[in-house]
DNA sequence: GTCCAGGATCGGA
DNA sequence: TCCGATCATGGA
């Protein structure tokens, strides 16, 4: 299994940034990561090495997962001077990244994730998972597909705790599954085109479509504004959003502020 | 008991 | 176009 030195790399901060739902430390330090339908296990062995345990041939998945193929360095070196707050709370999340996940399952998790903390998105989802979710090794499942969720009942899936959004996932499943809705041609979308495609989602607003378009199809451009966001909009830059001005910087940065209040600011 | 969480939707102004 | 009420659920 590879082991690779990574300079601008860390899973607990992956862990805790709030844009995937499914990484799950394990006793020893490693966590297990799952995605869609593939898993592997990342531990960490100091000194900036990470080894990897993975099928052979999943190798390139995780590569993209992960976006290995950037080197952040210069994502955090770049950073104006000027931008004081953001030199700041950079500086406490160096291993930070921007995933590339399962469109699918980046959707159905976020609509799943208004109105909920952190620890509750991932407990809904990993419900979701063990109820629609195909088996793999370890007791652990896939995410469900767009087909199996579709086929379950409103009732069904209030079981889950999902409450009030219940037909919110069941309506998107099935735009999906009925092929009304295609996330992998969405891909060659522009950003205004793909937002629209997500809107059109019941469910899904201006952030849930912000971070499907970050988290999912690397839309750097992509600032999801939650309520720790508006915080700092509020606290720093005078209840003005800066994100505009940063143009295909404005995600990458909308989640460094993201990290740093939600995990060093606090309160 | 109250308040809050990576909000969206609806009705009414 | 904008605003307020409302929507389940779990944790602090």
């Amino acid at each position: 299994m590879p082991i690779l030195q990574l300079e601008h790399f860390d899973l607990s901060t992956l862990y805790a940034s709030g844009q995937c739902f499914r990484m799950k430390p394990q006793p020893d330090g490693a966590y297990r990561v799952l995605a869609g339908s593939k898993m592997t296990t990342v531990t960490p062995l100091g000194e900036h090495r990470w080894q990897f345990d993975f099928a052979p041939e999943d190798a390139p998945y995780w590569q993209r997962y992960f976006d290995l193929g950037t080197d952040y360095a210069p994502l955090f070196a770049e950073i104006p001077a000027e931008e004081a707050y953001l030199r700041q709370a950079a500086a406490c999340c160096e291993g930070l990244r921007i995933l590339r996940q399962e469109p699918f399952e980046t959707l159905i998790s976020f609509i799943c994730s208004q109105r909920k903390s952190i620890p509750a998105i991932r407990d809904c989802v990993e419900r979701l998972c063990a109820a629609y979710g195909t088996p793999m090794a370890q007791g652990e499942f896939a995410f469900p597909t767009a087909q199996r969720l579709a086929a379950a009942t409103e009732a069904e899936l209030r079981t889950y705790g999902l409450g009030y959004r219940a037909p919110y996932v069941l309506g998107t499943a099935r735009l999906v599954a009925e092929g009304r809705l295609d996330l992998s041609a969405c891909a060659a979308l522009s950003d205004a085109a793909l937002q629209e495609q997500l809107l059109a989602c019941p469910g899904v607003g201006v952030k849930v479509a912000g971070c499907v378009m970050l988290f999912a199809y690397h839309r750097l451009a992509s600032a999801p504004v939650d309520v720790w966001i508006q915080k700092v909009i509020e606290e720093e830059y005078h209840g003005k959003t800066p994100f505009p001005a940063w143009g295909g910087r404005a995600g990458w940065y909308q989640q460094i502020l993201f990290y740093y209040r939600q995990h060093v600011v606090r309160q």
